[in-house]
RNA sequence: UCCUCGGUAGCUCAGUCGGUAGAGCAGGUGGCUGUUAACCACCUUGUCGGCGGUUCGAGUCCGUCCCGGGGAGCCA
C-alpha cells in the first residue's frame, strides 16, 4: 500500500519543498506547450490539488497527455508554492501513474455543472461531484455531531430494532417483511406480522425507562406513495427519549441539539458549507448563524389558529380549531411571521397519536413541532402518556388491540414516570444545513417509490 | 395518490402555422512555455420518452402509459 497524503493535509500544513504521494481522481486537465495541469481531487475537502506534469515524465506522451475526468491517478511529487494565481500551492510530479482510465467518450460527468435531476440518475458516480462530495463530508461530520452531543450529555444509544411487529400509529404505512415464499402456506417468519420500522420511538421508550436518557440514530422506513422533495421511503431518524421530563424539557433539548449540529457544521466543514452558501442557497450561512444565535420562536396550536384567522392572507384551507395545520399555514408562520424557527405546542388530541400525553384540559396532547423556513416540519416530538388508564384508553380508541402491546402498557404499570422525546429528521437537518431543495440529494442512495437503482 | 409543468445530441436547451432537426457545452484532431469552466481552428454526434391514432406528411395535433420537476396529502 502506497503511503498516501490526503490533499486536506496537504492544504493545511503546507509542508513545501516535501515529496508527497497523492491518490486521487483527475477532475480536469489543461495542456500548455512542453507540459500540463492536473486537477485531481481524492475525496478529503472540497479543493483540488493542481499538479504540473512535464514532458520528462517518461509516459507524458503516452499516458498523461489522454488523461481525461474522471480516471484515477497515484502521483508522487515535490510540493512547491504556485507563481500563479488560484492556489497557493501545487505539486511537481516526478512520476504519475494512471491507475484506472475513464474513457471520455462515455464517461457521464463533464467538467461543467450539471442538473441534480440528472446526477440522481447516476448516484453510482454523483459523489464524484463538488457538491454531492461536500453533502457527504457534512452528512458524516453531521452524524458524528449527533453522538458527541448526545454523548457528552450523558445519553445512552440505543440500537431499537429494524425488524419490528409495531406499529407506531400515525407514522406512516409499513413495509412488510416476509421470507419470499409466497404461495402456498406462508408462515410468519416471527410468528406474526412483521414490518421494517417506522420509528423507533416505542422501543426507545423501554430503555429509556431502564437508563435515563437515550437516543436511537437509524433507518427508518415508510411505505408511503409520498413524492415530494422532503420525503424519503428509506430515511434516518434521531430519536431522543429521555425519562423523567416533560414537554419543556424536550423543547430545549430539541432546540440545544438543532443549535448545536448547525455550528458544527460551520465550525467544522466550513470549505463545503462555503459552496453550499455560493451555489446552493446565497444567504445560507447567514441564516444558520442567525438561527444559532437567536431563540426559537414557540407559540401553541391555539394561538396559531389566532394567528392565522387574523392572516390577512388568503388561504386553501380552512383555519379551524381541531383541524391539522396545512402545510401552507406551517410555511406562512414560520416563513412570514417569525422568519425563524417556530416551536408550535399543544395540539388537539384528536389529530395526534395515542401515545402523546393527554393535557388537564382534557382537549390537547403534550406536542410539540419545530417547523423551519424552507422545509417545514425538522422535529416532531411530545411528552408520553405515563398514566396507564389514559393510554389504555387512548389505544381502545384508535382501535388497538390493547394485548399486541401489554409489554408497552407495562412500563406504565411498572414504575411508571413521565417521559418525552422526540424525532429529527436526519435528511431535513441536511437539507436545511446544506441549502439542498430536495432531500434526494440528502442521502446518498435515494429511495423513493419506482427508485432503487442499486 | 391528486393538481400542474416538462421529456429533442453525452449534458443544458431552442425548434414559428403540421412540411422531415439546431445552438452552446462536452468529445475527437491539430496549435499554443504558467493554465484556472484555459484559449484558437476544424470535425463527429439523434429510436425527438414508449405505444397507438389523425394526416399525403407528426418533434409539433389527439389518446394512453412510463419517467422527471414544482405544489398538495401523509409525515421526519
Amino acid at each position: 500500500m502506497v503511503m498516501k497524503t490526503r490533499i486536506k493535509n496537504i492544504l493545511r500544513e503546507k509542508p513545501l519543498g516535501e515529496t508527497v504521494i497523492i491518490c486521487g481522481w483527475v477532475r480536469t486537465r489543461r495542456d500548455t506547450g512542453g507540459f500540463s495541469f492536473i486537477e485531481v481531487s481524492d475525496g478529503s475537502c472540497l479543493a483540488n490539488l493542481q499538479i504540473i506534469a512535464d514532458d520528462r515524465l517518461d509516459n507524458y506522451q503516452s499516458e498523461i497527455k489522454q488523461l481525461s475526468t474522471g480516471a484515477s491517478v497515484i502521483i508522487e511529487g515535490e510540493l512547491k508554492a504556485s507563481p500563479a494565481k488560484g492556489q497557493e500551492v501545487e505539486v511537481h510530479a516526478t512520476k504519475i501513474a494512471v491507475v484506472g482510465k475513464a474513457d471520455p467518450e462515455t464517461y457521464p460527468l463533464q467538467k461543467k455543472r450539471h442538473s441534480f435531476e440528472f446526477l440522481r440518475e447516476i448516484s453510482h458516480l454523483r459523489p464524484r461531484t463538488n457538491a454531492l462530495g461536500a453533502v457527504g463530508r457534512v452528512r458524516s461530520r453531521l452524524s458524528y455531531a449527533v453522538h458527541q452531543f448526545f454523548q457528552e450529555r450523558g445519553f445512552v444509544q440505543v440500537h431499537t430494532p429494524i425488524i419490528t411487529t409495531s406499529d407506531c400509529e400515525g407514522a406512516g404505512e409499513m413495509f412488510q417483511v416476509t421470507t419470499g415464499k409466497a404461495g402456498g402456506k406462508e408462515e410468519h417468519f416471527f410468528g406474526r406480522p412483521a414490518g421494517l420500522t417506522v420509528s423507533g420511538q416505542l422501543q426507545a421508550e423501554v430503555y429509556a425507562l431502564a437508563l435515563g436518557d437515550v437516543y436511537t440514530f437509524g433507518p427508518t422506513f415508510r411505505a408511503e406513495k409520498s413524492n415530494t422533495s422532503r420525503h424519503l421511503a428509506e430515511f434516518w431518524m434521531i430519536e431522543p427519549e429521555m425519562a423523567f421530563c416533560d414537554l419543556q424539557g424536550n423543547m430545549q433539548i430539541a432546540e440545544e441539539m438543532l443549535k448545536y449540529l448547525l455550528a458544527d457544521a460551520m465550525t467544522h466543514c466550513p470549505e463545503d458549507m462555503e459552496l453550499f452558501d455560493k451555489f446552493i442557497e446565497k444567504g445560507l450561512l447567514q441564516k444558520l448563524q442567525g438561527v444559532t444565535e437567536q431563540e426559537f420562536a414557540h407559540i401553541t396550536y391555539t394561538e396559531a389558529v389566532d394567528r392565522l384567522k387574523k392572516a390577512k392572507k388568503q388561504f386553501e384551507f380552512p383555519v379551524e380549531w381541531g383541524l391539522d395545520l396545512q402545510s401552507e399555514h406551517e410555511r406562512y408562520l414560520t416563513e412570514e411571521v417569525f422568519k425563524r424557527p417556530l416551536t408550535v405546542t399543544d395540539y388537539p388530541a384528536t389529530i395526534k397519536p395515542f401515545y402523546m400525553r393527554v393535557s388537564d384540559d382534557g382537549k390537547t396532547v403534550a406536542a410539540m413541532d419545530i417547523l423551519v423556513p424552507g422545509i417545514g416540519e425538522i422535529v416532531g416530538g411530545s411528552q408520553r402518556e405515563e398514566r396507564y388508564d389514559v393510554l389504555a384508553a387512548r389505544m381502545s380508541g384508535a382501535g388497538i388491540t390493547l394485548a399486541d402491546y401489554q409489554w408497552y402498557l407495562d412500563l406504565r404499570l411498572y414504575g411508571s414516570v413521565p417521559h418525552a422525546g422526540f424525532g429529527l429528521g436526519f435528511e431535513r437537518l441536511i437539507q436545511f444545513v446544506t441549502g439542498m431543495t430536495n432531500i434526494r440529494e440528502a442521502i446518498a442512495f435515494p429511495r423513493t417509490p419506482g427508485f432503487a437503482p442499486c
